[in-house]
RNA sequence: GGAGAGGUGGCAGAGCGGUCGAAUGCGGUGGUCUUGAAAACCAUUGACCUUUGCGGGUCCGGGGGUUCGAAUCCCUCCCUCUCCGCCA
């Protein structure tokens, strides 16, 4: 959520961030939105000087009943009657407009770092970086679903047998190497100085609003409706949370966290060949690392954890590219956002397989997670986080990048030790 | 699932319907003392909103009510803890 004072100070700016971000009307939006703060600034002055007079008023009446004065005390009482009454119906008109504010508020998407390319939707991201690894085959390479199925590490009908479509069961090998690649991310962000966290998959309203996800965006979660709980689409979503209401010294400064989950996510309305196989899951497993920053060192903080997920990719020698997301592509509640994908030779298109995003105070100024500065005033923190990284494409680029001619997949070399196995099949 | 207890400041823990943003202790910070440290002593120590500033206001789990006035009384919702039952 933006802040309403950024609004206010940086008018013009928030425009056109949200121009940028195509959202409709966004000048009409923004004034109606000052015009709302400043009527309830006005209120509140009003309301405020209102219950000063009724607080001494309340008070002198103690007194004058105290003194015996019961005329001057009756006196007070019918004055505070009039107050109560204006009290009530300015709180009333305070109330409304607070709300209607908070809706705008709510309603708007992060800005945009100047950064970043102002465009319409993924074809107007910008490569920021590609490595040098090809794959090529001199045989006729096939796609993981198939490979899964001929090895039998992944199946699809069992997995749709127990739950649905999107839950694939995984079998023998096709486990361990996903609880390989766990593990191994889990060592490495360790060794980055993350803090491992184990929470909750659930989480409560107040959650899923910190993170963004609530209001509006609760159609992409699953709902435990008896407890009012919520299946968390990310591990982005506790481990932030974990921050909600505090207000931390700023040698305390970067708190670094992460975290491996299952996560989450309805996926209405995905169809097609961007759902086959591994490519898109209503459950998957993600390693995510999580950084509460100081304001001035968030970007920074940003392209060391794009190093960090770089340094991953290519250990696993897989041919990646670092995309960095147009303003139309960007979520809502991100400020900068680089994509990694992986290159699929078998299927011939690039694969998402790590988000790596700045929030900024989007996050923070719901959270209402702070820091304490030199001169003790408290002040929003940003928030990053990035998957490091998704399982099920980097499974898939795994299987069919690394496919041999005799049909076996070569495990690469840094998941060995925790695989027990250099190749399936 | 059954029964009970409770939700107050960073923590612990008082609080008569009015002078309570709230005693006290611990913790934190600054100081005195000390070669230094500890101890002791003194002082200080919440967040938010509004205001250029002075100041003012709000907040004792949330919401509502009674009252001139509510942390204190009533209603309601939420949450936590303890015991019993069931159970990994």
């Amino acid at each position: 959520m933006l802040e309403i004072q950024a609004v206010r100070n940086h008018t013009e700016n928030v425009i056109k961030g949200l121009e940028a971000r195509h959202i409709k009307d966004a000048s009409s939006q923004v004034e109606t939105l000052l015009d709302l703060d400043d009527q309830r600034r006005k209120i509140i002055t009003n309301l405020e000087s209102n219950r000063q007079e009724m607080n001494q008023t309340s008070r002198s009446i103690g007194k004058l009943i105290g003194q015996g004065k019961q005329e001057e005390a009756e006196a007070a009482k019918s004055r505070t009657s009039t107050l109560k009454s204006d009290i009530q119906e300015e709180e009333q008109m305070l109330k409304t407009i607070e709300e209607n504010l908070f809706n705008i508020l709510v309603s708007f998407p992060n800005i945009n770092h100047p950064s970043v390319p102002v465009g319409k939707d993924e074809k107007d991201n910008v490569v920021a970086f590609r490595n040098d690894i090809e794959v090529k085959f001199d045989f006729e390479a096939i796609p993981h679903w198939e490979l899964a199925t001929k090895h039998d590490i992944i199946s699809w009908e069992l997995g749709v047998k127990l739950t649905g479509a999107g839950f694939p069961v995984y079998i023998g090998k096709g486990a361990r190497l996903q609880r390989a690649l766990i593990a191994w991310f889990l060592d490495r962000a360790g060794e980055a100085g993350y803090v491992e966290i184990q929470p909750p998959l659930m989480v409560n309203e107040d959650s899923g609003f910190g993170t963004g996800q609530l209001p509006d965006k609760e159609g992409q979660m699953y709902h435990i409706t008896a407890e009012n709980f919520f299946l968390i689409p990310t591990a982005e979503v506790p481990i932030t949370n974990l921050f909600r209401d505090t207000i931390l010294n700023e040698e305390e400064l970067p708190v670094k966290r992460c975290g491996y989950t299952p996560c989450f996510r309805r996926e209405a309305g995905s169809y097609g060949k961007d759902v086959k196989g591994l490519n898109r899951l209503h459950q998957f497993d993600k390693v995510e690392i999580v950084h509460i920053s100081h304001p001035d060192k968030s970007y920074e903080v940003l392209e060391q954890m794009c190093d960090h997920v770089m340094g991953l990719l290519t250990e696993l020698g897989l041919p990646f590219r670092k995309l960095l997301l147009c303003t139309g592509d960007t979520g809502f509640t991100s400020a900068k956002t680089f994509d990694m994908e992986v290159y699929s030779a078998a299927q011939e298109r690039w694969l998402e397989v790590s988000s790596i995003s700045n929030f900024e105070t989007f996050q923070t100024n719901r959270l209402k997670l702070r820091f304490r500065d030199e001169s003790k005033k408290t002040r929003l923190l940003h928030s990053l986080n990035g998957s490091a990284l998704a399982l099920p494409r980097i499974l898939a680029a795994i299987l069919e990048n690394n496919q041999q001619a005799d049909g076996s997949i070569l495990v690469p070399e840094v998941l060995r030790p925790y695989t027990g196995f250099d190749k399936i099949g």
